[in-house]
DNA sequence: GTTGAGCGTT
């Protein structure tokens, strides 16, 4: 596939590594192999795909040899049109397991700085505020793994619903805090008020197309207890029989 | 089918 027929990392032992960035899409290892190939000797081209999708995410990986090598790619090959494109050929800073590299080149892991390493350089926001080159970002920083079930639908409905929850509470609290607050207030100290779904501000996480058909029994036992016991009044007692509808029935021994 | 700053895999 995009490597040589190899899995994972040849060796990295004395390479050099250089990213090549704005390449398209479509643009594969084996379209760089060549390219790279003419300047030095390339040890291995790697582009991250994702996962789920396969797709390139517009950058390269091209290993050579020698530095010397890959200088002069980096010179000769950045800004070149690739597929149409002008691609940025230049050293890798991190490595692939986040360990020191020293002009491109994997230098060995630092234990000391191992930990530390993994803090990157903070890049300044370039864009205002993308979310979908937000979400790009942070998965491939913190985690590689990102779902897909919004990529290209619904920007500005995900962007509302996103600004919603990432904003601070501070920040509605000036706002609608004061009516909510009261409006909270009265509806959790009303006793009368039994369940109030949340009718908005709050969005539930999840919503079950199909409910619970029997919502009395662990929802309110007081209120089966008062319907089985209106209408069979003897059927419950307390002397008779201490624990067969009651539901807790230790409660007598507790109360004892 | 889309996008475009960035730093990587068995």
């Amino acid at each position: 596939m995009s490597h040589f027929g190899r899995a994972g990392p040849p060796d990295i032992r004395d390479t050099y590594s250089l990213l090549v960035l704005n390449i398209t899409f479509r643009t594969t290892a084996d379209d760089l192999f060549p390219l790279f190939d003419k300047y030095g000797k390339v040890v291995d081209v790697f582009i991250p795909r994702d996962r789920r999708t396969g797709d390139s995410r517009g950058f390269a990986f091209v290993r050579y040899k020698y530095a010397d090598e890959a200088q002069k790619a980096v010179d000769k090959l950045d800004g070149r049109v690739v597929d149409g494109r002008e691609i940025t050929v230049q050293f890798a800073k991190y490595g692939p397991d986040a360990e020191r590299i020293h002009k491109g080149r994997i230098e060995e892991p630092v234990e000391r700085l191992k930990g530390r390493s993994r803090s990157r350089s903070p890049r300044p926001r370039h864009r205002d505020d993308y979310r979908d080159k937000d979400y790009r970002r942070r998965n491939r920083s913190r985690s590689r793994d990102r779902s897909d079930h919004e990529r290209h639908r619904g920007r500005d409905r995900d962007r509302y619903r996103s600004r919603s929850r990432s904003r601070s509470p501070d920040y509605r609290k000036e706002r609608s805090r004061g009516r909510y607050d009261d409006d909270d207030k009265g509806r959790s100290r009303s006793p009368h008020r039994s369940i109030s779904p949340p009718a908005r501000g709050s969005i539930s996480p999840r919503r079950s197309p199909s409910p619970r058909k029997t919502p009395s029994r662990s929802r309110s036992p007081v209120a089966r207890d008062e319907k089985d016991r209106s209408p069979t009044p003897k059927s419950v007692s307390p002397r008779g029989r201490p624990n067969s509808r009651s539901p807790s029935p230790q409660r007598f021994d507790a109360d004892e």
